[in-house]
RNA sequence: CGGGCUGUGGCGCAGUUUGGUAGCGCGCGUCGUUCGGGACGACGAGGCCGCAGGUUCAAAUCCUGUCAGCCCGACCA
C-alpha cells in the first residue's frame, strides 16, 4: 500500500475527549474515528488490525472444532421475552420498533438465538457435543461508556457455545475453550490473567474472566503469590476456626454517648473502657449495614448485613452476593418504617427473622462462633461489649461483602493477596441448563428419553482486545504492534527525492511485495519532511521500519525495530533475510 | 441518576471578566526555497461562535431556557 493512497489522515494533537493511551494513539493515528459517544468508525488501518485479530480466533476456534455461523445484530423481541431477558437486561438493551410496532432489539449476546437454532435442527444426543461461534457486533446501551473502543456501546465480540448432554461433557467443552483462549491470547501478546469470576446474572457454574493486565481496566482482581487469581467479586473469605465459650465474658451494655460511627466508637472505648492488652480496633467493632434488595420479581426486601468495622461494604461483592436481587439504598423512609432499627446503633439483637424487627440478617465469614464483637445495642447512645457470636446471636448465615484488601489472604492459602486492575477480554462459562430449560432445548438419549442439554458460553471483546494491545504495548510516540497483529509487515520510508533514491525504493517496494510482505510505503513526495515520516511511522507502530536513503548508493539500506529503537544496515541483497530473520 | 468541566473552521485552542470588523497553531490548496527527525516564505480556501428565545443601536461575549460532549461516581456477561 502506498502511503500517498493511503486513506488516513494522522493527528499531531490528542483528540481532546480521549484519557487513555489507546483512545489517543487509535485516534491519532487513523485506525478508528468517533461517531458518537461508545460508537466508532474503523478506518483502513484499524480495519486491518481488527482482521487479524478475527483471524487469530478463527484459527484457534477452529482448532478445537467450533464452527461458525453468523446471526442477526437486530433481532426479534420473542426470543428474549422467553428467556425473561427482555425485562432483566433494562435499560441496557438497545430497543427499537419496526413499521408495524413490533419490539426488536439489537443483540447484546445471543444465548436465546444459539439455543433456539440448535433446537430448531437438532433432537439426538449422537448431535452433541456441539460448538458454534460467530464474530458480531454487539450493542449494549452502556450507562457510560468510556475510554474510546475499551467500553463502547457498540462493539465486536466473538461469542461461542457448547451443548453437551452432560456434566462431564461441559466440562471438557469448557476446558478445551479454555486451552483455545490461553492460546488466543497467548498471540495477541498483552500480559493477562485468569481469574475466577462471579457467574453474576448469568446463571451457571463455572465462570474464569481472561483479564489483560493494566492500570486501565476497569476490574479489579486480586492475585497470591501462590498463583490464586480472581475478580474481587469473586474473592472468598477464609473463616476462622470457632472459638469455645467457655471462660469468654458476659456480654454488658454500655453507654457510649455520641458513637454513631465506627471511629467515634474506639476512641470512646479506648476512654471509658480501655482492654487490657491493647488498644481498641475497628475491626473488634461489628458494623451492621442496611440495604433493600430489589428481587427480580419486583418484590423488595430489607436485608442487614454484618462486616469488621474496619471494613466497608463493597457495592459491586454484595450486588455479586445478592444477585439477581439488585441493591438499592435503605432511606431514611425505611428507618422511619420500622420502629426497631435505632440508626447508629443498630445489633444483632434487632436484627434476624427472629427478632424484633424481622430484617434477614446475614455475616461476614469471619464472624464465627466464639468471636466477641463491640455492637450496637438498639438504643440510642449505647453499645453492647462482648457480644459473642453463637452464644450471644445468630445471623441467618454468611455472605461475601465485605471489602478485599491487599493483605488479606488468598483462600487457597497461598499468600497474601494483591490488587490490581484489568480490561475483561474474555469471559467463560459453564452456563448449564439454564437457558435450555427455558428454552425447552433437549434431545433424545440413547434411552430414548428427553434430556434438557447443557450449554457452555464464552466470549472474546474482539474490539475490545485491539484497544488492550494499544494500551499494553505503545510508547509516548506511538503505537507498537506485535509482529502478528501490525497492520503491515514492513513500514518503507523513502529518504530523499534523488532520482537513484527514489526508483530503489520503488524497488525494493516492488521486491518485498513480490516476496510476500504486506508493505506499507511512504511515497509521499516533496512537501512531507522525512521528520514527519519518521513520526508518522513511530505513530502508525508498524513493527519493522526500513529506510531507503543515502545509503543506498552503496547498496545499503536502514533497519530500524519500532520497539526498541534499534537500527542496523542492511546489504540490500539482504534484506529479505534480515527481515526474515 | 448525582457531582465537576466544556461546546468558537477538519484537529488543538485563545477571545467571554469589561458587548463594538471572529483570531492563533496544526492540517488543507497554489507558487518558490528547503530536503536524514513533525522545515521556511508568500498568497489562499474554509466558521450563521451547540441550539432557541430575550436584553441592546450592537451579542461568541450579558440573561433565560434547552441540547450535546468529556471526566469522577453510581451502573456495567
Amino acid at each position: 500500500m502506498r502511503m500517498s493512497k493511503l486513506f488516513l489522515r494522522t493527528l499531531r494533537d490528542d483528540p481532546a475527549d480521549a484519557e487513555v493511551a489507546s483512545h489517543k494513539l487509535l485516534v491519532r493515528a487513523g485506525y478508528v474515528r468517533r461517531v458518537a459517544p461508545g460508537i466508532y468508525s474503523w478506518l483502513p488501518l484499524g480495519l486491518k488490525v481488527l482482521a487479524k485479530v478475527e483471524k487469530i480466533i478463527r484459527e484457534e476456534m477452529a482448532e478445537i472444532g467450533s464452527q461458525e455461523v453468523r446471526f442477526p445484530a437486530l433481532l426479534p423481541r420473542e426470543p428474549y421475552e422467553a428467556s425473561n431477558r427482555w425485562t432483566e437486561y433494562g435499560p441496557n438493551l438497545f430497543r427499537l420498533q419496526d413499521r408495524r410496532g413490533n419490539d426488536m432489539l439489537l443483540g447484546p449476546t445471543h444465548e436465546e438465538m444459539f439455543a433456539l437454532l440448535v433446537k430448531d435442527l437438532y433432537s439426538s444426543y449422537k448431535d452433541l457435543p456441539l460448538s458454534l461461534f460467530q464474530i458480531q457486533t454487539k450493542y449494549r446501551d452502556e450507562a457510560r461508556p468510556r475510554a474510546g473502543i475499551l467500553r463502547g456501546r457498540e462493539f465486536i465480540m466473538k461469542d461461542s457455545y457448547s451443548f453437551d448432554v452432560d456434566d462431564a461433557g461441559l466440562e471438557a467443552s469448557y476446558q478445551a475453550h479454555r486451552e483455545a483462549y490461553v492460546r488466543i491470547f497467548d498471540r495477541l501478546g498483552f500480559d493477562y490473567v485468569i481469574v475466577h469470576a462471579d457467574s453474576g446474572a448469568m446463571g451457571g457454574s463455572a465462570s474464569e474472566e481472561f483479564l489483560a493486565v493494566s492500570e486501565t481496566g476497569e476490574d479489579t482482581f486480586v492475585r497470591s503469590p501462590g498463583g490464586y487469581a480472581a475478580n474481587v467479586e469473586a474473592v472468598t473469605t477464609i473463616a476462622p476456626d470457632p472459638v469455645p465459650f467457655d471462660g469468654l465474658p458476659a456480654a454488658h451494655a454500655e453507654q457510649t454517648p455520641d458513637t454513631p460511627t465506627i471511629a467515634t466508637l474506639v476512641a470512646h472505648l479506648d476512654e471509658a473502657f480501655p482492654r487490657d492488652d491493647r488498644p481498641w480496633h475497628a475491626s473488634d467493632t461489628l458494623k451492621n449495614v442496611l440495604v433493600m434488595l430489589r428481587h427480580p420479581d419486583g418484590t423488595r426486601e430489607p436485608l442487614a448485613i454484618g462486616v469488621p468495622g474496619d471494613r466497608e461494604v463493597d457495592a459491586k461483592r454484595l450486588e455479586a452476593a445478592v444477585s439477581p436481587a439488585e441493591v438499592e439504598p435503605f432511606d431514611e423512609k425505611e428507618f422511619a418504617a420500622n420502629p426497631a432499627l435505632v440508626k447508629g446503633y443498630i445489633g444483632p439483637g434487632a436484627l434476624g427473622a427472629d427478632n424484633a424487627s424481622g430484617i434477614r440478617y446475614l455475616t461476614d465469614p469471619r464472624v464465627v462462633d466464639g468471636t466477641r464483637w463491640v455492637t450496637g445495642a438498639n438504643e440510642k447512645g449505647s453499645h453492647v461489649i462482648d457480644l459473642v457470636a453463637g452464644r450471644d446471636f445468630t445471623s441467618d448465615g454468611t455472605i461475601e461483602a465485605a471489602e478485599v484488601r491487599a493483605g488479606d489472604p488468598a483462600p487457597d492459602g497461598s499468600g497474601p493477596l494483591e490488587l490490581a486492575r484489568g480490561i475483561e477480554v474474555g469471559h467463560i462459562f459453564q452456563l448449564g441448563r439454564k437457558y435450555a430449560e427455558v428454552l425447552d432445548l433437549k434431545v433424545l438419549d440413547e434411552n430414548g428419553k428427553l434430556v434438557t442439554v447443557t450449554m457452555g458460553s464464552y466470549g472474546v471483546g474482539v474490539s475490545r482486545a485491539v484497544a488492550a494491545v494499544a494500551e499494553y504495548s505503545h510508547d509516548d510516540a506511538g503505537l507498537i504492534w506485535p509482529k502478528e497483529l501490525a497492520p503491515f509487515d514492513v513500514h518503507l520510508i523513502v529518504a530523499g527525492k534523488d532520482e537513484t533514491v527514489v526508483a530503489g525504493a520503488e524497488q525494493v517496494y516492488a521486491d518485498l511485495v513480490g516476496e510476500g510482505f504486506d508493505v506499507l510505503f511512504d511515497d509521499r513526495p516533496g512537501k512531507v519532511s522525512l521528520g514527519v515520516k519518521f513520526k508518522d511511522a513511530e505513530l502508525v507502530g508498524v513493527p519493522t521500519i526500513v529506510v531507503v536513503g543515502k545509503g543506498f548508493v552503496d547498496g545499503v539500506v536502514e533497519v530500524k525495530d519500532r520497539a526498541t529503537g534499534e537500527r542496523q544496515d542492511a546489504a540490500l541483497a539482504d534484506l529479505i533475510a534480515t527481515l526474515r530473520a
